[in-house]
DNA sequence: GTTTTAATACGAATTATTTCGTAATTAAAT
DNA sequence: ATTTAATTACGAAATAATTCGTATTAAAAC
């Protein structure tokens, strides 16, 4: 299990999967929107930069499209989840040496976390040393 | 406070600064020996690559150098601390959606943890408990 | 049916990052 | 002193990632 081997994803390729991932199947055009239309610096991203960006990532295999309407339809063909755990291991590696256990630190001490995330790690915490018996 | 304006580090030179942080100030020899002994591919790293790498940083501010010898000895500019933090903020966002809390319950459910690591992370979480009243 | 609008395809420019070759210089070794 | 080895400086090539212009095509609007 788990040998595959696509490229880790750049940023802007990361971009478009987070919104392949919360929206679903979707078109260039909806993609860019939702690009752009997150508040910044006013910079805009071209529509056929994105699209460039994501025939690219056809190629890569990272998304797949449905070509059946003249408008095509664009999915990812991988999942937030594995990604994810791609990205944070190398993370974990390159700012963290290795240490997850620093990240989570980190993590943990920098953000104020409500009550309810805080019952939610010690739940996890509590599974863990369960099982570890 | 913390208003500062340095570039993200890119992968490169993340590297170097780690060198640097785990041995304190170093000669482009000594730092480009360690970055070729993490076993690996094979791929080597050439001396003037770090070199040139390492002068560029220079110019961005990210090091300093002590040139009164022959043999330059450098020195990281960032600390570690501030350098996590602006990392882990934007890996957060990029890859949690924001969400550093994701990431903490990703980071412990993929990793076994010590005893010892998840007592540290229970008293961090009722340190926070404490303060939250 | 003609015009307008919106989409794709594709090459190429731009920017960022990494890599290295070569010349010049200095120190050490012989 | 001369040779050898190691270092810095610097330009430029190689690679990766992003951006966009323009041509073409298809659908929609008129």
């Amino acid at each position: 299990m788990s040998g595959s081997s696509f490229s880790r994803p750049t940023e802007g390729e990361l971009a478009i999967l987070q919104v392949l991932w919360a929206n679903g199947p979707s078109t260039v055009r909806f993609i860019n929107d939702e690009l752009n239309q997150e508040v910044g610096d006013g910079r805009e991203i071209g529509y056929t930069t994105t699209l460039k960006l994501m025939q690219l990532m056809l190629e890569k295999h990272l998304l797949a499209r449905d070509t059946s309407q003249r408008t095509h339809v664009y999915r990812a063909l991988i999942s937030e989840e594995e990604t994810r755990q791609r990205l944070l291991d190398k993370f974990v590696n390159t700012t963290f040496r290795g240490s997850a256990m620093d990240l989570v630190m980190q993590a943990l001490g920098n953000h104020d976390a409500s009550q309810e995330e805080l019952a939610a790690i010690k739940a996890l915490i509590q599974k863990m040393e369960d099982e570890q018996e």
